[in-house]
DNA sequence: GCCGTTTTCGGCCCGACTGTTTTCAGTCG
């Protein structure tokens, strides 16, 4: 049982404890702990053996007790009589925009609706708008919401899991000497999700390496062990793959396992136009047989005339042409960032005071940083009245005082209400050195509604930036229904920037999005959107890695600029 | 269910929005 195993089963109790009408304190008790339990640093299994449980934030003696039973038996009293009283599937069916706990137990009683199968029927046939409160719309809402919630890919793995994971198997497996260990397949390309881990190995101690793979903490099930390759689930279901491959083949193997297979087939393609045939034994001439040396990934790239193409371009988008030209981008990296636009303080919902903020930015090398927090109808996020916002642009002046090479910017990550006005009015928002222009209501709107919202407010003199534009969430719940097309060029025609937000569940916009933006010249900007500064430098290299993957070069995204141009840009006194 | 305390109970507890209504019930962040 790991960290996030004991996070998933308090925030499936918090969910079914809704459905049972529990005191709303205790179901916030669980999802709070189900939150600190997951974005805990430390693994709690060591904390529970220093016996430091209830050192956690949110954790008191009954949670303790209870992790405790969950570490040994994977579950806890309270949770089994709980999930034989609910005879409904609660995590699936609260997973559909709009279904909360009073619906579902009404569709339950009524008409015994116990999972999204049931539900889709049940509105298909009209049956749902027979119930109290219930209506035509409402069934064509629910039907949306299906739609998109089948679309949400939650079978699959966060990048940012994946990850973490593969980095810990990496470096397990380097300890074994004379081991060289490459993560490849989709992890290696930065997927914003994946399917499973995969990693090649070359080492003089194969069964060691096995050995050591399949005998790691964390290996739920052993699919398949043979001499060469080895499958595991890994907790939380994940499929990790091992290959052992001879040094000889390692960059060949690398180049075929990572993909992806569209920009292996135009390689291989590329290839045998030059009577070479590529395979992950390298290449090999096809006029004498004889095989070119070719170790390295690099190596084969450059035989068949190609610059070495960084794994996030690999997905046959022009990559190869642009290796064939010379004119590869020099994508951005996490050097090239300057500041950060768009972080929650304690103000609002944000852990983290001001301070430890600028603190947290200076120590990765920023020269500003944005406190952007929620506008007052965000109420339960604790958004700002704007008495309050004059008096945190107070502290963030106090606290600037202090430095005369690092600037706090006072922004607000600005609501567009569901009317497409804006959160504050203009008096406000023109004290803001940076506003930020979000939607957190009405995700279920039609498209012509939501595009109107998002262009009323990309065209209001006072907003310098789109927050996560498509406002999916990863795994949960796909993105509002905007026309991206009218975004871009309503964006493009005011000179607004649009946000790659790094919070590993968003990663909005995505890599494709960012490309096309990047095309039409419209400036981007990578943003953490951190809730505390934990999150900080995390959220920042998962945005990277969608800019990357956008073939996102440092001119590309405004947060590379230093803080005297970065204000020029943006019109800061 | 946690937390803090004038320390074993009382506070935690918003407000916009939608769809159904015509004053309200429920969801969401």
């Amino acid at each position: 049982m790991e960290n996030h195993d004991v996070a998933r089963i308090f925030s499936k109790t918090a969910k079914m404890l809704e459905f049972q009408n529990a005191s709303s304190y205790k179901i916030k008790a669980y999802n709070r702990a189900s939150y600190r339990i997951k974005n805990l640093k430390e693994d709690i299994n060591k904390l529970h053996e220093d016996d430091k449980l209830d050192s956690i934030p949110g954790i008191g003696k009954s949670f303790k007790n209870k992790i405790v039973d969950i570490l040994n038996t994977g579950t806890f009293p309270e949770y089994e009589k709980i999930s034989q009283e609910i005879p409904v599937n609660i995590e699936e069916l609260m997973a559909i925009p709009g279904m909360g706990p009073r619906i579902l137990q009404s569709l339950y009683k009524r008409l015994g609706i116990k999972n999204v199968d049931d539900l889709k029927e049940a509105a298909r046939t009209h049956r749902i708008r027979r119930l109290p409160n219930m209506g035509a719309r409402k069934e064509e809402r629910i039907l949306n919401a299906i739609k998109r919630y089948e679309k949400r890919g939650a079978d699959r793995i966060l990048f940012e899991t994946a990850r973490q994971i593969a980095d810990d198997i990496k470096s397990i497996l380097e300890t074994i000497p004379y081991t060289k260990v490459s993560v490849v397949g989709s992890v290696r390309r930065q997927n914003e999700i994946v399917n499973n881990i995969n990693f090649i190995v070359t080492t003089d101690y194969p069964e060691d390496v096995i050995n050591c793979f399949t005998q790691m903490k964390g290996v739920q099930t052993i699919l398949n062990e043979a001499d060469k390759w080895v499958s595991i689930i890994y907790n939380g279901g994940i499929p990790v793959d091992l290959q052992i491959v001879n040094d000889d083949y390692f960059g060949p193997t690398q180049i075929h396992l990572t993909g992806s297979k569209e920009h292996n087939i135009h390689l291989q393609q590329i290839a045998s136009s030059m009577n070479l045939h590529l395979s992950k034994f390298g290449l090999i001439n096809l006029e004498d047989g004889n095989k070119l040396i070719s170790k390295t990934e690099n190596d084969i790239y450059q035989k068949m005339g190609l610059d070495y193409i960084p794994p996030e371009l690999r997905e046959d988008r022009g990559e190869i042409e642009s290796a064939f030209n010379g004119a590869l981008p020099e994508l951005v990296t996490a050097d090239d960032i300057k500041g950060d636009l768009h972080i929650h303080s304690n103000w609002s919902d944000g852990k983290s005071t001001i301070q430890q903020i600028a603190d947290e930015a200076r120590s990765l090398g920023y020269e500003y940083v944005a406190i952007c927090d929620h506008s007052k109808s965000r109420a339960n996020a604790s958004g700002l009245s704007e008495g309050q916002l004059l008096r945190r642009m107070n502290e963030i002046e106090k606290i600037n005082n202090r430095y005369d090479d690092f600037r706090i910017l006072a922004g607000t990550e600005c609501d567009i209400k569901a009317n497409a006005s804006l959160d504050y009015n203009s008096n406000i928002l023109e004290k803001m050195d940076i506003v930020i222009a979000a939607i957190h209501t009405g995700f279920d709107e039609d498209k012509k509604t939501i595009t109107k919202r998002v262009v009323r407010a990309l065209e209001n003199e006072h907003v310098n930036v789109l927050a996560h534009p498509t406002g999916r969430r990863l795994g949960e719940r796909a993105g509002y229904d905007v026309d991206m097309d009218k975004l871009m060029e309503t964006a493009k025609r005011n000179n607004k920037i649009l946000e790659i937000n790094g919070s590993p569940s968003r990663l909005d916009l995505n890599d494709i999005n960012a490309k096309t933006a990047k095309e039409m010249g419209i400036p981007l900007a990578i943003n953490t959107d951190a809730h505390w500064t934990h999150d900080m430098s995390r959220n920042m290299k998962t945005g990277i890695n969608v800019a990357r993957r956008g073939w996102l070069e440092p001119k590309d995204v405004v947060n590379t600029q230093n803080l005297d141009d970065f204000c020029n840009f943006m019109g800061i006194d």
